[in-house]
DNA sequence: ACCTGAACACCGTTCAAGT
DNA sequence: ACCTGAACACCGTTCAAGT
């Protein structure tokens, strides 16, 4: 196919890898993701990504760099509380743009130092607002493990035809032998927004983490 | 190679099928699963699966199947918050004995209506409790995310060389800039196991959830 | 009826060759 | 120095053929 003109050279740096890869990342899922795929939509061969990035494995570092460098600073402010909420809605926004740093950090833990600053930063505020070291780790894996398990695993992120999907098997259940499924079915239950349903459960954390200081 | 021998017909079944695929899904992971080589472990052509089993999409589903098959049943003894905790550590064993479902929950949402009886459960149980239907949803979200999310992001599961790498990684780190995280390299600090971080996590959970309910 | 080899369109990566 | 086509060992699935 001649349409596609090769560009001048060094064009092509880690950096544009990593920024084109993260698109095609977001938008189709990592799975979709292929060295070859990527070196098309770049408008070079596919070997050419090999001189500026070592293999896929270091693919998705650069894309998880990329992902996290254009993030939003945390909450310094306010009481630890509000300072724990506001920092986790802020990742939480972050993991929204950029959907595939859940699936990168399911398969994978990620140790990059940018993408570290969230835990340091947590992990400073609970250790200010008296928990122990340890405890202090305790709660911190609790709030990240609910940040990216609420993106992994919320079905709010599917599509309307997924949706539809998931109300025909529970519509098919027998009634007698799920009776609070089938309640749950009902437009009430079913209102809650993605963004409301997780502010609950953060703000049930929050509860649980305050009363272990004031007990 | 003349080595495997032929079964004869009908060895194969859906169910034996599904049995080696999680195994394989379980010890090395959904991606190193392939057809052909589940077929090779089967003894038969790669073919002779598609006679059995639609494609990969529904090899999953018959992996779901199987594995929750054999789960242990919930706990419906004692108040709601002690059937809460029993019902969510069975299944916290069922996805340790099998974390191919985490891996399996985190690609699709698993509508199987045997995988469905765990959303039924916990739902019935804080129906019962006195949450109303919307809060109940939000409340199960929250467990099911934690649950889920636990076992997919917690580095617990990690190997040994895993835990060495994040060691190193986190010991190149500036001390200055990430003081927090230096501190919970010391020994008291990483000497929680995963099972007590996990019901750390949990009891805070279900005192967050309690405070709702006597608030 | 049940099973399966060949073929097609993919994949990551190595290697040797092009400019 | 920088780029890349061919080759190798994979993958899921369709199709037509074997028994």
């Amino acid at each position: 196919m001649g349409k596609v003109k090769r560009q001048p050279r060094g064009t092509v740096s880690r950096e544009r890898i990593a920024q084109v890869a993260l698109r095609i990342a977001d938008e189709e899922g990592i799975d979709a993701l292929s060295m070859r795929g990527l070196a098309k939509r770049l408008g070079v061969g596919t070997m050419t990504i090999y001189g500026h990035i070592e293999g896929r494995d270091d693919l998705l570092d650069a894309i998880v760099d990329c992902a996290v460098s254009e993030r939003e600073p945390f909450v310094s402010d306010g009481d630890w509380r509000q300072q724990l909420r506001g920092s986790v809605l802020v990742v939480r926004k972050g993991l929204l743009r950029h959907p595939s740093l859940v699936e990168l950090r399911a398969r994978r833990p990620v140790l990059r130092p940018e993408a570290l600053r969230f835990s340091e930063h947590l992990l400073g505020v609970l250790r200010a607002a008296g928990f122990e070291p340890t405890e202090s780790a305790q709660a911190f894996r609790l709030l990240f493990t609910y940040t990216f398990g609420y993106a992994a695993f919320s079905p709010a992120e599917a599509t309307e035809a997924d949706r539809a999907e998931a109300r025909a098997a529970l519509a098919e259940l027998p009634r007698d032998e799920y009776p609070a499924l089938a309640e749950s079915l009902q437009p009430a239950s079913e209102a809650m927004g993605g963004e409301a349903a997780f502010e609950y459960g953060l703000d049930r954390i929050l509860d649980g983490l305050a009363a272990r200081l004031s007990g």
